[in-house]
DNA sequence: CGGGCAACGGCAACTTCCTGCCACACTGGC
DNA sequence: GCCAGTGTGGCAGGAAGTTGCCGTTGCCCG
């Protein structure tokens, strides 16, 4: 019934045939590095019983790459949300089949394999939860256009160690206005704090 | 009499010839990402008239490959020092040539070398004076194991997002030790933020 | 044993950062 | 013009982080 999957290679050659018949997938990541991504992507293909949803971080909006693979799969009809909460990496296949990643264990991480109605039942309506207070990515994007505009200027001023004051001089702005805008970008890296912040930034590339 | 280099390749391929002519070389770098060590080394050899003189931030101790390497280098008989202050990216040959990093374009940093007697002077004026409030390695090495020991769970603390208050608690220590550690360590990274810190945490793997 | 000596951690003063509140300016629709 | 909606930035009060100071503790050495 559940069942350990110890890396990320694994876990796509067991599973990818379960991707490809499902006729309803449902999943949640924090952002683009996960097998399912990583590799060349097969070209997914929609037929008109198949529902995809797919619920990220605002992080992701961040990285112009990402970014525009998210639009890619929106193009192509696979539902896709920003999520403003936390979420771990969870897959659901036919609301059936739960995928939950663990531990990273050294460079590898860790997938749990459930194949049980009834684990696919609760995991699937804390997904919906969720899911309900995702915005979809247009809408949300359009909301975010703006922080993206300003993030780069904004990351190169926080990464230059300078204090707030100095930096909102140099861009321009209030204290108040800059302070605020650090925040968004914070709660758009899921950060609570500015290292934190720092790290993610990083993380993403975009410093 | 003043030459621009357009990247670590073409300076590497320039240049090879005079390090290995050269009886004197001085150099200093925030890390160990430069041209000079990204390559798989020429195993350094030293003739005993040959001076080499290596100035590093604090930083790179806390990866233990870098760690390893600069303890390898001191080994073969170069003098190397940990600078605490910042310092750009320097190379000084035979109190003759100086090599100088300049701006980051797109990912290829520009380089600039001087064969002149002029600015050599000057340049090694600077650099002997930077050289002698830097430590040496292994003094320095000494009184750095301690940070070195916690930065790992420190770092992770901080990359959690946690505040001071909860990360201290997390370790045994009190706020107010915890809070010298992380000044520490931010000193060590060169970082006058946090969220510089985080990045730079972030750019040397540390997190 | 007693006297440095170094690390610890509480305290306090200070700085930096965070955020709610509100007045102000700008904009688009009526 | 008027009005609602939105973004801005000052201000204030509070939270978080930074630093000097100092008493305490444990340790090593004479």
């Amino acid at each position: 019934m559940s069942t350990i999957v110890r890396s990320e290679e694994a876990l796509f050659a067991r599973t990818a045939h379960l991707f490809a018949a499902a006729s309803e997938v449902a999943c949640a990541a924090d952002d683009l590095n996960t097998w399912a991504t990583s590799k060349p992507r097969p070209r997914p293909q929609l037929h008109g019983d198949k529902r995809i949803r797919k619920m990220f971080r605002p992080g992701v909006l961040l990285d112009p790459r990402s970014a525009a693979h998210l639009h890619e799969l929106d193009q192509v009809g696979v539902d896709v949300r920003i999520s403003p909460d936390e979420i771990n990496e969870t897959i659901i296949l036919d609301r059936r089949i739960v995928i939950l990643a663990g531990e990273l264990v050294g460079a590898t991480r860790e997938f749990r394999v459930f194949d049980s109605a009834d684990v696919a039942r609760s995991v699937s309506t804390l997904y919906d939860a969720a899911w309900r207070v995702a915005s979809p990515l247009r809408t949300y994007d359009r909301s975010f256009a703006e922080l993206r505009a300003l993030a780069p200027r904004l990351l190169e001023v926080l990464a230059s160690g300078s204090k707030d004051e100095t930096a909102a001089r140099e861009l321009n702005l209030g204290v108040r206005t800059y302070r605020r805008r650090v925040a968004e970008l914070m709660t758009a890296l899921g950060a609570t704090s500015r290292f934190q912040a720092g790290v993610r930034a990083r993380e993403l590339g975009l410093v």
